[in-house]
DNA sequence: ATTCTGACGTGGG
DNA sequence: CCCCACGCCAGAA
């Protein structure tokens, strides 16, 4: 087993929690981990997350719904290809209608 | 040990 | 809405 710091494992649990179709910001994970302020926390750990395939980084985006982690997939728009592939519509790295697909693990969980 | 970076967020202009 | 500066803290060199 791999030396996975209580945060990171949190980070993993609470992403994995995430509704089909539905996305969340860096900084709803970290305020619901109690670490409000530290979402550069929760991308860093999400770098370590491809190692899950259980993890769907690619339904982790930052506040604006901009898909800023998306050169940390393979290939250019894997990342927005895989939302699409779950009926969410991205324009420009955008999320459309991110305020609606938005999941707050706080109000939600 | 120090220094820099970073898949972010908030506040002020 | 945009842009800029600061804070956050774990990991890498």
């Amino acid at each position: 087993m791999s030396k996975n710091t209580g945060f990171f494992e949190k980070v993993y649990e609470v992403a994995r929690l995430i509704p089909y179709g539905r996305v969340t910001s860096y900084g709803a994970i970290a305020k619901y981990l109690g670490a409000a302020g530290s979402a550069r926390m929760v991308g860093w750990a999400m770098n370590g997350a491809g190692k899950f395939p259980d993890v769907p980084a690619h339904r982790v985006v930052n506040r604006k719904g901009l898909l800023t982690g998306k050169h940390h997939f393979e290939g250019t728009n894997l990342m927005q290809q895989l939302l699409e592939s779950e009926g969410i519509v991205v324009i420009e790295n955008q999320i459309q209608e991110f305020d609606t697909l938005h999941w707050d693990p706080v109000s939600e969980l």
